[in-house]
DNA sequence: AGCACGCCGACT
DNA sequence: GTCGGCGTGCTC
C-alpha cells in the first residue's frame, strides 16, 4: 500500500508545495496548519490542495504536528494561488503574508521583557553597551523594544539573558477586540447617504460577487454609508474586513468606528506586536472577530466567514506594495471578493482611473454621494501664475499668497501650507566649484535637514553631518542650498509672519505616531496658526479652523515621464485643497504653478473633475496604457553596473514574440542606483486582455538564470516609474 | 526567507 | 593558529 502523503506549502521563498508523509495517527485536509521540519528547521505551513498524483520523492518527511488553528477557508488558498500566479511571486511567499504569526506563541505565553540584574558580561561589545545603559534604570523593557531602543539585534539582548546581565520576565498580555454594537448609535443619514446605504446592504445580503463604488467628496459621509454595509453584514452573522491606506493615521478612523458601533475594531498592520497578531489572527480565522480595520496586508486574514470587503482611499497608492510581492491591494481585494462571493466596496472621492473606467462601463456599480455632508462646499480656487507674479529670488512664498495668508490670520483663522518635499532643501552645491552633494549609494541629491543639520537620502537613508569644506573643492563655508522644503517654507514664513504660531508636519517629524497623534490634536485646538506639510496633512484629518490652502508647488511630480504623473497630482491636490473650508465660512485654495493651463490645474479650478478624468481616460486610451493596455516591468539589479546591463540585454534577447506584445528597452532605470544596486529596467506592454503574468513566466522560464549578485524583479501593474 | 557551508582578516 | 565576517545554494 503506498505511504500516504499531503502537499504542504511552507511560508518561504519556494513557489511549489513539498511533499509529507502523513504519521498513521493523523488526520489531514487541505487548509490545515502543520508544523514541517523544512531543511535544518521546523517551519509552520499549510497543507495544499495536491497538484501531482504521486510525488517522485522517495524518502519523504512525516509531518511533526498538527496545529490546533482553524483550518484556512479555501478561497483563502485559492486568493494565495491568485496572487502568486498573477505577480510572479513564489507561492510561498504569498502564504508568508497570511501566515505572518508566530504559533508556538499561543494562549499560554505571554510577551518577554527584559530587566537589568547582573554585572556585565566578560565579553562586552559596543551594541552590549547600548543595551546595558538603556537598562541601567532598572526597569522593565519589552525585549523587541530594549532591542530596538538600543539600535541592535534582538540576539544581542539574548545573549545578554544567556550571560545572566539580563533577566527575561513575562509580561502581561493586551486585551483582544470585544464584539461591536450594530445598534450602538444608529446615523442620521441624507437621502443620497440612505440610497446608497440600502443599495450596499441588500449586495451585502445577497452574497454574491458585486463591486461598488462609493464616489462623493471629502466631507460626504462615505463612511457612514459604508458603515451600514459592515453593519449588515454583522446581522448576518458575517465578518467585514476594512482596508486603510496609511497605518500612521488610523488613530481617527477607529474612533469613528467606535462612535457607530460602540467599540475599536480589531487593528491589522505590520507594527501590531508579534503577539496580538497571533490572536487577530486566531479570533478571524474563528470568527470571534467581526471586523478587522487594516493596512493592505489585512487582505490575506483567514477570515472564516467574509460578508463584505471595504477599501477606503481605494485611490491611493499606499495600497501598492512595492517591496516583496508587488501587489495591489485594492485589485487584489476586488479578487478576494470574487473568489468569496461578497461586494467589495471602493470609497474615493476622486477615484483611480482604473476603477473610473470600470464605473463608466458598468462594471463596477456607482452611487454618488453629490453634496457635502452639512452644507459646506469645496472651497473656491485660483491659480498663482508663477512666471507672472512668482516670489522674489531664493523665497517661495507669491505675494498674492501671502497676502492671502495675512487676510487669514487677521480673522483669527488658520492656513495650511502644502509642499510635497521634507527638510530644508532638496539639493545643496558648493558656491565655488559647483560641487552638488550627492548619495554615495543612490543616483539622488542629498536632502538637506536642518533642523538636525544633516544632509540625507530619501531613498536608502544615508545621513552625514554638513561638512564644514566643500569635498571637492575644499573651499571653506562654500555650500548653498537650492530649492524649498518644508522647513526652509516654514523659515520664509516665520519671517513674513513673526507672530504667526507655525509648525511642520511630515513623515519624518521627530517622535513618530504620537507625537504626530498629538501635533494633530493641537492644530484642531488652534494652537498653531500655520501649518506646513507634505502629503500627510492631505490624509483623512479634520481641521475645523483650516480656511485657506496653499500649495505652494503645484506642478511637483508633473514633469516627469511618468504615466500615472496627472493622475496622482489631480488626486493629491484635490485632497489637500478638500481640507479647507470644511467649517469656515469662507475657505478657499490657492495653486501656485508655471503651468495653470494643464489640464489638472485646469479641472481643479473649474471644479471639474468629469473634465479631468475625460481628458485623461482619452489619453491614456490613446497611448495604450492601463486601464486599456497592461504594463509589467522588469528590473534588473547588480552591485555593478555591466552586470546589471549585461542580463538585461540578454533577457530583453530572449522576449518571445507575440502578437501585440511589446517590450522596450532595457534602459537605465530613472533612479539607475538605490542602495548600492545598479538598475536597468524592461517594460512589457500587452493589450487589455492578454494574459501578462502567464507570457512573463513563459519568458523568464526560457530567459538565462540571473548568475552572481544579478537579481530580477517582476512589477506587474506598476505604479511607479522609477 | 533562513540557515548552512565555505572562504579570507584581527584576536587568544 | 581560531573566531567570525557575509557571499551562494538548498530546503519534500
Amino acid at each position: 500500500m503506498a505511504e500516504r502523503t499531503v502537499d504542504v506549502l511552507v511560508p518561504v521563498a519556494v513557489d511549489s508545495p513539498y511533499s509529507y508523509r502523513i504519521p498513521a495517527d493523523l488526520a489531514l485536509a487541505p487548509g490545515d496548519l502543520v508544523a514541517v521540519p523544512f531543511g535544518s528547521r521546523r517551519v509552520i505551513g499549510a497543507v495544499w490542495p495536491s497538484q501531482q498524483e504521486v510525488s517522485a520523492q522517495t524518502k519523504l518527511k512525516p509531518v511533526s504536528a498538527k496545529l490546533d488553528f482553524p483550518r484556512l477557508p479555501q478561497e483563502l488558498m485559492r486568493l494565495v494561488d491568485w496572487v502568486a500566479d498573477y505577480t510572479l511571486a513564489p507561492r510561498g511567499m504569498v502564504l508568508r503574508m497570511a501566515l505572518r504569526f508566530d504559533p508556538e506563541l499561543g494562549e499560554a505565553r505571554a510577551r518577554v521583557g527584559v530587566r537589568l540584574v547582573g554585572e556585565p558580561p566578560p565579553r562586552m561589545t559596543a551594541a552590549r553597551g547600548r543595551v546595558i545603559a538603556l537598562l541601567s534604570d532598572g526597569l522593565v523593557r519589552p525585549k523587541v523594544e530594549a532591542a530596538k531602543e538600543a539600535g541592535v539585534s534582538a540576539s544581542v539582548v539574548d545573549g545578554l539573558i544567556d550571560e545572566g546581565t539580563l533577566s527575561a520576565v513575562e509580561l502581561a498580555s493586551e486585551p483582544i477586540a470585544p464584539p461591536p454594537d450594530v445598534d450602538f448609535a444608529r446615523p442620521e443619514l441624507s437621502d443620497a447617504q440612505a440610497n446608497a446605504a440600502e443599495i450596499l446592504r441588500a449586495a451585502v445580503r445577497a452574497h454574491n460577487f458585486s463591486v461598488n463604488l462609493l464616489d462623493g467628496v471629502t466631507g460626504s459621509g462615505k463612511t457612514e454609508v459604508y458603515f451600514e454595509a459592515v453593519a449588515e453584514a454583522m446581522k448576518a452573522g458575517k465578518q467585514a474586513l476594512i482596508l486603510l491606506p496609511e497605518i500612521a493615521l488610523t488613530a481617527r478612523f477607529l474612533d469613528r468606528f467606535a462612535a457607530r458601533f460602540g467599540t475599536r475594531p480589531a487593528e491589522w498592520h505590520s507594527q501590531i506586536s508579534p503577539r496580538r497578531r497571533a490572536r487577530i489572527l486566531e479570533g478571524v480565522a474563528s470568527g470571534e472577530i467581526a471586523v478587522v480595520a487594516g493596512a493592505r496586508s489585512a487582505l490575506f486574514l483567514p477570515f472564516r466567514d467574509l460578508g463584505v470587503i471595504v477599501v477606503d482611499e481605494e485611490h491611493d497608492p499606499a495600497y501598492k506594495q512595492e517591496d516583496g510581492v508587488h501587489y495591489h491591494a485594492r485589485d487584489m481585494a476586488v479578487v478576494r471578493g470574487q473568489l468569496a462571493k461578497v461586494p467589495v466596496v471602493l470609497a474615493s472621492a476622486t477615484p483611480s482611473l482604473e476603477t473610473e473606467v470600470n464605473a463608466r462601463r458598468g462594471r463596477y456599480r456607482r452611487l454618488e454621494l453629490p453634496e457635502r455632508f452639512g452644507g459646506s462646499q469645496i472651497p473656491p480656487l485660483t491659480t498663482i501664475d508663477l512666471r507672472k507674479e512668482g516670489p522674489p529670488r531664493g523665497r517661495w512664498i507669491a505675494p498674492r499668497l501671502e497676502s492671502a495668508i495675512g487676510e487669514t490670520l487677521a480673522r483669527g483663522e488658520q492656513a495650511l501650507l502644502f509642499l510635497n518635499r521634507r527638510g530644508y532643501a532638496p539639493l545643496t552645491l558648493c558656491r565655488a566649484c559647483g560641487h552638488r552633494m550627492r548619495c554615495p549609494n543612490c543616483d539622488a541629491w542629498l536632502v538637506e535637514h536642518r533642523h538636525r543639520k544633516r544632509l540625507a537620502c530619501h531613498h536608502c537613508g544615508f545621513e552625514t553631518l554638513l561638512p564644514p569644506a566643500c569635498p571637492k573643492c575644499g573651499t571653506a563655508d562654500s555650500f548653498v542650498a537650492l530649492g524649498p522644503g518644508v522647513e526652509r517654507v516654514e523659515e520664509e514664513v516665520r519671517g513674513l509672519f513673526p507672530q504667526a504660531r507655525t509648525l511642520v508636519l511630515s513623515s519624518d517629524l521627530a517622535g513618530g505616531v504620537e507625537r504626530l497623534q498629538a501635533e494633530l490634536e493641537s492644530i484642531a485646538k488652534r494652537e498653531t496658526d500655520i501649518v506646513i506639510g507634505t502629503q500627510l496633512v492631505a490624509k483623512g484629518h479634520h481641521f475645523p479652523g483650516l480656511a485657506l490652502v496653499g500649495v505652494v508647488d503645484s506642478d511637483f511630480g508633473l514633469s516627469q515621464g511618468d504615466p500615472r504623473a496627472a493622475e496622482r497630482t489631480f488626486q493629491l491636490l484635490h485632497q489637500v485643497v478638500g481640507r479647507a473650508g470644511r467649517e469656515a465660512a469662507a475657505g478657499k485654495g490657492l495653486l501656485q504653478t508655471y503651468q495653470p493651463e494643464h489640464p489638472v490645474m485646469a479641472a481643479l479650478i473649474a471644479g471639474d473633475r468629469k473634465a479631468f478624468y475625460d481628458c485623461e481616460i482619452a489619453a491614456r486610451e490613446e497611448a495604450g496604457l492601463p486601464p486599456f493596455g497592461r504594463l509589467a516591468s522588469l528590473i534588473v539589479s547588480a552591485a555593478d553596473k555591466p552586470a546589471a546591463e549585461a542580463h538585461a540585454r540578454k533577457l530583453a534577447a530572449t522576449a518571445p514574440h507575440e502578437e501585440g506584445v511589446r517590450v522596450l528597452g532595457p534602459a537605465e532605470a530613472p533612479l539607475g542606483l538605490i542602495r548600492g544596486r545598479h538598475r536597468w529596467r524592461l517594460l512589457a506592454k500587452s493589450p487589455r486582455n492578454f494574459d501578462l503574468s502567464g507570457y512573463l513566466r513563459d519568458w523568464l522560464a526560457q530567459a538565462p538564470k540571473p548568475k552572481g549578485s544579478v537579481r530580477v524583479t517582476i512589477d506587474v501593474d506598476p505604479q511607479s516609474f522609477l
